[in-house]
DNA sequence: TATTTATATAACCTATTCATTATATGTAAA
DNA sequence: TTTACATATAATGAATAGGTTATATAAATA
Protein backbone atom coordinates (compact mmCIF):
# COMPACT_ATOMS: atom_id res chain seq x y z
CA UNK A 1 0.00 0.00 0.00
CA UNK A 2 0.94 3.35 -1.06
CA UNK A 3 1.53 5.29 2.27
CA UNK A 4 0.04 8.76 2.18
CA UNK A 5 2.17 11.52 3.49
CA UNK A 6 0.42 14.61 3.99
CA UNK A 7 3.91 16.86 4.27
CA UNK A 8 3.55 15.50 0.17
CA UNK A 9 0.97 17.56 -0.64
CA UNK A 10 1.99 20.77 1.75
CA UNK A 11 4.95 20.58 0.22
CA UNK A 12 3.69 20.66 -3.17
CA UNK A 13 1.40 22.87 -2.54
CA UNK A 14 4.05 25.54 -0.80
CA UNK A 15 6.34 24.97 -3.94
CA UNK A 16 5.05 27.26 -6.38
CA UNK A 17 5.35 31.08 -5.55
CA UNK A 18 1.92 32.06 -6.35
CA UNK A 19 0.49 29.75 -4.24
CA UNK A 20 2.62 31.37 -1.26
CA UNK A 21 1.51 35.08 -2.25
CA UNK A 22 -1.56 34.43 -1.72
CA UNK A 23 -1.02 32.75 1.86
CA UNK A 24 0.91 35.96 2.56
CA UNK A 25 -2.05 37.86 1.52
CA UNK A 26 -4.56 35.94 3.37
CA UNK A 27 -2.30 36.11 6.58
CA UNK A 28 -3.81 39.99 6.49
CA UNK A 29 -7.33 38.67 6.68
CA UNK A 30 -9.66 36.81 4.42
CA UNK A 31 -10.13 37.57 0.97
CA UNK A 32 -12.10 36.91 -2.37
CA UNK A 33 -11.43 35.59 -5.24
CA UNK A 34 -11.54 38.33 -7.09
CA UNK A 35 -9.50 40.40 -4.51
CA UNK A 36 -6.87 37.24 -4.78
CA UNK A 37 -6.69 37.53 -8.42
CA UNK A 38 -5.71 41.73 -8.55
CA UNK A 39 -1.58 41.29 -7.94
CA UNK A 40 -1.17 38.90 -10.63
CA UNK A 41 -1.00 38.62 -14.36
CA UNK A 42 -2.92 35.51 -14.37
CA UNK A 43 -6.46 34.76 -15.32
CA UNK A 44 -9.05 34.10 -12.99
CA UNK A 45 -8.94 30.31 -13.17
CA UNK A 46 -5.85 29.95 -13.00
CA UNK A 47 -6.12 31.32 -9.26
CA UNK A 48 -9.10 29.72 -8.71
CA UNK A 49 -7.22 26.44 -9.26
CA UNK A 50 -4.07 27.47 -7.15
CA UNK A 51 -6.83 27.74 -4.78
CA UNK A 52 -8.24 24.30 -4.92
CA UNK A 53 -4.66 23.31 -4.56
CA UNK A 54 -4.29 25.34 -1.13
CA UNK A 55 -8.05 24.24 -0.48
CA UNK A 56 -6.75 20.23 -0.77
CA UNK A 57 -3.66 21.03 0.88
CA UNK A 58 -5.72 22.40 4.21
CA UNK A 59 -3.62 25.20 3.84
CA UNK A 60 -7.03 27.34 3.25
CA UNK A 61 -10.79 26.83 4.54
CA UNK A 62 -13.34 28.86 2.21
CA UNK A 63 -16.67 30.26 3.10
CA UNK A 64 -19.68 32.05 1.45
CA UNK A 65 -20.48 35.60 1.61
CA UNK A 66 -23.32 36.58 -0.48
CA UNK A 67 -21.73 35.92 -4.14
CA UNK A 68 -18.18 36.02 -3.43
CA UNK A 69 -15.88 33.07 -1.40
CA UNK A 70 -13.78 34.10 1.04
CA UNK A 71 -10.56 32.35 1.86
CA UNK A 72 -8.80 32.05 5.07
CA UNK A 73 -5.51 30.21 6.18
CA UNK A 74 -5.44 27.42 8.64
CA UNK A 75 -2.37 26.78 10.07
CA UNK A 76 -2.35 23.13 10.53
CA UNK A 77 -0.58 21.65 7.56
CA UNK A 78 2.13 24.68 8.27
CA UNK A 79 2.46 23.50 11.76
CA UNK A 80 2.98 19.75 10.57
CA UNK A 81 5.93 21.11 8.08
CA UNK A 82 7.33 23.00 10.44
CA UNK A 83 7.92 20.51 13.01
CA UNK A 84 9.21 18.22 10.70
CA UNK A 85 11.53 21.06 9.38
CA UNK A 86 12.29 21.76 13.28
CA UNK A 87 13.96 17.91 13.65
CA UNK A 88 16.67 19.31 11.39
CA UNK A 89 17.73 22.42 13.17
CA UNK A 90 20.45 20.84 14.40
CA UNK A 91 22.29 21.75 10.90
CA UNK A 92 21.76 25.45 10.78
CA UNK A 93 21.53 26.05 14.51
CA UNK A 94 24.99 27.03 16.02
CA UNK A 95 24.33 26.02 19.12
CA UNK A 96 22.73 22.26 18.30
CA UNK A 97 25.91 22.36 16.37
CA UNK A 98 28.30 22.82 19.37
CA UNK A 99 26.20 20.20 20.79
CA UNK A 100 27.31 17.97 18.56
CA UNK A 101 30.62 18.88 18.14
CA UNK A 102 31.00 17.98 22.07
CA UNK A 103 29.23 15.33 21.80
CA UNK A 104 31.67 13.86 18.75
CA UNK A 105 34.99 14.77 21.44
CA UNK A 106 33.14 12.61 23.91
CA UNK A 107 32.96 9.47 21.96
CA UNK A 108 36.59 10.36 20.55
CA UNK A 109 37.70 10.12 23.80
CA UNK A 110 35.39 7.23 24.72
CA UNK A 111 37.14 5.20 21.84
CA UNK A 112 40.44 6.04 22.66
CA UNK A 113 40.11 4.62 26.38
CA UNK A 114 38.93 1.52 24.77
CA UNK A 115 42.58 1.33 22.86
CA UNK A 116 44.25 1.90 25.52
CA UNK A 117 42.32 -0.64 27.80
CA UNK B 1 12.22 38.99 -16.03
CA UNK B 2 11.19 35.78 -13.67
CA UNK B 3 11.78 36.34 -10.14
CA UNK B 4 13.80 33.11 -9.10
CA UNK B 5 12.79 32.02 -5.26
CA UNK B 6 14.69 29.49 -3.82
CA UNK B 7 12.02 28.80 -1.42
CA UNK B 8 10.35 27.43 -5.40
CA UNK B 9 12.98 24.90 -5.97
CA UNK B 10 13.12 23.88 -1.80
CA UNK B 11 9.73 23.08 -0.80
CA UNK B 12 9.86 21.26 -4.78
CA UNK B 13 12.74 18.99 -3.10
CA UNK B 14 10.98 18.51 0.12
CA UNK B 15 8.12 17.79 -1.58
CA UNK B 16 9.16 14.06 -2.58
CA UNK B 17 8.83 11.01 0.17
CA UNK B 18 11.87 9.33 -0.98
CA UNK B 19 13.91 12.77 -0.60
CA UNK B 20 12.52 13.52 2.57
CA UNK B 21 13.58 10.03 3.39
CA UNK B 22 17.07 10.48 2.21
CA UNK B 23 17.32 13.72 4.50
CA UNK B 24 16.25 11.45 7.59
CA UNK B 25 18.78 9.09 6.86
CA UNK B 26 21.65 11.76 6.62
CA UNK B 27 20.56 13.50 9.79
CA UNK B 28 22.39 10.77 10.98
CA UNK B 29 25.40 10.61 9.25
CA UNK B 30 27.08 10.68 6.11
CA UNK B 31 26.16 7.98 3.59
CA UNK B 32 27.27 6.74 -0.24
CA UNK B 33 24.48 6.38 -3.03
CA UNK B 34 24.49 2.79 -2.92
CA UNK B 35 23.89 3.20 1.29
CA UNK B 36 20.84 5.16 0.77
CA UNK B 37 19.49 3.23 -2.04
CA UNK B 38 18.91 0.35 0.24
CA UNK B 39 15.96 1.27 2.05
CA UNK B 40 13.75 1.70 -1.30
CA UNK B 41 12.31 -0.49 -3.72
CA UNK B 42 13.71 1.60 -6.46
CA UNK B 43 16.77 1.57 -9.07
CA UNK B 44 19.84 2.98 -8.16
CA UNK B 45 19.96 5.69 -10.67
CA UNK B 46 16.40 6.91 -9.41
CA UNK B 47 18.18 7.75 -6.15
CA UNK B 48 21.15 9.28 -7.96
CA UNK B 49 18.83 11.76 -9.62
CA UNK B 50 16.60 12.19 -6.12
CA UNK B 51 20.37 12.77 -4.32
CA UNK B 52 20.79 15.66 -7.49
CA UNK B 53 17.75 17.27 -7.21
CA UNK B 54 18.85 17.39 -3.34
CA UNK B 55 21.98 18.77 -4.13
CA UNK B 56 20.69 21.72 -6.72
CA UNK B 57 18.59 22.91 -4.01
CA UNK B 58 21.50 23.38 -1.84
CA UNK B 59 19.79 20.51 0.86
CA UNK B 60 22.64 18.26 0.23
CA UNK B 61 26.02 18.70 -0.15
CA UNK B 62 28.56 15.94 -1.51
CA UNK B 63 32.74 14.74 -1.59
CA UNK B 64 34.42 11.74 -2.54
CA UNK B 65 36.01 8.85 -0.51
CA UNK B 66 37.40 6.64 -3.01
CA UNK B 67 34.76 5.13 -5.34
CA UNK B 68 32.05 6.41 -3.34
CA UNK B 69 30.41 9.35 -3.08
CA UNK B 70 29.55 10.92 0.17
CA UNK B 71 26.54 13.21 0.50
CA UNK B 72 26.14 15.21 3.77
CA UNK B 73 23.11 17.59 4.76
CA UNK B 74 23.42 21.56 4.54
CA UNK B 75 21.37 23.45 6.56
CA UNK B 76 21.03 26.68 4.83
CA UNK B 77 17.76 26.02 2.97
CA UNK B 78 16.22 24.77 5.27
CA UNK B 79 16.44 27.40 7.59
CA UNK B 80 15.23 29.55 4.83
CA UNK B 81 12.13 27.09 4.22
CA UNK B 82 11.78 27.18 8.71
CA UNK B 83 11.78 30.99 8.70
CA UNK B 84 9.17 31.57 6.03
CA UNK B 85 6.57 29.33 7.49
CA UNK B 86 7.73 31.31 10.85
CA UNK B 87 5.96 34.15 9.75
CA UNK B 88 2.62 32.01 10.03
CA UNK B 89 2.91 30.77 13.31
CA UNK B 90 0.70 32.90 14.68
CA UNK B 91 -2.02 30.62 12.71
CA UNK B 92 -0.71 27.65 14.47
CA UNK B 93 0.57 28.77 18.26
CA UNK B 94 -2.46 29.38 20.76
CA UNK B 95 -0.31 32.56 22.30
CA UNK B 96 -0.18 34.33 19.11
CA UNK B 97 -3.73 34.22 18.76
CA UNK B 98 -5.01 35.12 22.05
CA UNK B 99 -2.62 38.17 21.10
CA UNK B 100 -4.43 38.28 17.87
CA UNK B 101 -7.67 38.23 19.92
CA UNK B 102 -6.11 41.38 22.23
CA UNK B 103 -5.49 43.14 19.23
CA UNK B 104 -8.35 42.66 17.87
CA UNK B 105 -10.47 43.68 20.95
CA UNK B 106 -8.10 46.82 21.47
CA UNK B 107 -8.67 47.74 17.70
CA UNK B 108 -12.96 47.41 18.40
CA UNK B 109 -12.21 49.79 21.55
CA UNK B 110 -10.50 52.02 18.80
CA UNK B 111 -13.50 52.54 16.78
CA UNK B 112 -15.87 52.70 19.27
CA UNK B 113 -14.29 55.59 21.11
CA UNK B 114 -14.10 57.19 17.44
CA UNK B 115 -17.72 56.50 16.76
CA UNK B 116 -18.42 58.61 20.23
CA UNK B 117 -16.56 61.32 19.47
C1' DT C 1 -37.54 37.05 -15.37
C1' DA C 2 -33.38 39.02 -17.52
C1' DT C 3 -28.97 40.86 -16.43
C1' DT C 4 -24.85 41.40 -13.94
C1' DT C 5 -21.32 39.85 -10.91
C1' DA C 6 -18.43 36.29 -8.74
C1' DT C 7 -16.61 31.98 -9.14
C1' DA C 8 -16.07 27.18 -10.97
C1' DT C 9 -15.35 23.81 -14.46
C1' DA C 10 -14.07 21.86 -19.11
C1' DA C 11 -11.02 21.19 -22.76
C1' DC C 12 -6.69 21.88 -24.21
C1' DC C 13 -1.44 22.59 -24.57
C1' DT C 14 3.26 22.41 -22.98
C1' DA C 15 6.72 21.56 -19.69
C1' DT C 16 8.26 18.96 -15.90
C1' DT C 17 8.43 15.07 -12.71
C1' DC C 18 9.48 10.46 -11.48
C1' DA C 19 10.21 6.16 -12.64
C1' DT C 20 12.29 2.61 -15.87
C1' DT C 21 16.38 0.07 -18.55
C1' DA C 22 20.64 0.32 -20.88
C1' DT C 23 25.03 2.28 -21.06
C1' DA C 24 28.98 5.22 -19.88
C1' DT C 25 32.38 6.98 -16.66
C1' DG C 26 35.59 7.15 -12.72
C1' DT C 27 38.31 4.85 -9.29
C1' DA C 28 40.52 0.83 -7.08
C1' DA C 29 42.40 -3.53 -7.12
C1' DA C 30 44.06 -7.97 -9.46
C1' DT D 1 45.69 -3.55 -18.46
C1' DT D 2 41.83 -6.13 -17.46
C1' DT D 3 38.26 -6.60 -14.04
C1' DA D 4 35.16 -5.13 -10.59
C1' DC D 5 32.71 -1.77 -8.17
C1' DA D 6 30.31 2.72 -7.43
C1' DT D 7 27.99 6.18 -9.57
C1' DA D 8 26.28 9.08 -13.49
C1' DT D 9 23.94 9.84 -17.79
C1' DA D 10 20.88 8.89 -21.84
C1' DA D 11 16.69 7.54 -23.81
C1' DT D 12 12.08 6.67 -22.97
C1' DG D 13 7.28 6.77 -21.15
C1' DA D 14 3.33 7.80 -18.16
C1' DA D 15 1.47 11.06 -14.98
C1' DT D 16 1.04 15.66 -13.20
C1' DA D 17 1.42 20.77 -13.00
C1' DG D 18 0.33 25.14 -14.47
C1' DG D 19 -1.23 28.04 -17.67
C1' DT D 20 -4.75 29.36 -21.47
C1' DT D 21 -9.78 30.34 -23.45
C1' DA D 22 -14.54 29.23 -23.49
C1' DT D 23 -18.44 28.08 -20.93
C1' DA D 24 -21.30 26.88 -16.90
C1' DT D 25 -23.27 27.85 -12.43
C1' DA D 26 -24.82 30.59 -8.30
C1' DA D 27 -26.32 34.62 -6.11
C1' DA D 28 -27.74 39.52 -6.26
C1' DT D 29 -30.04 43.15 -8.68
C1' DA D 30 -32.92 45.57 -12.11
Amino acid sequence: MKSIDHLDITFQALADPTRRAILARLAQGEASVNELCEPFAMSQPAISRHLKVLEQAGLISRGRDAQRRLSRIEGGPMAEANAWLEGFRRFWEPSFQRLDGLLEEMKADEAKRGKEK
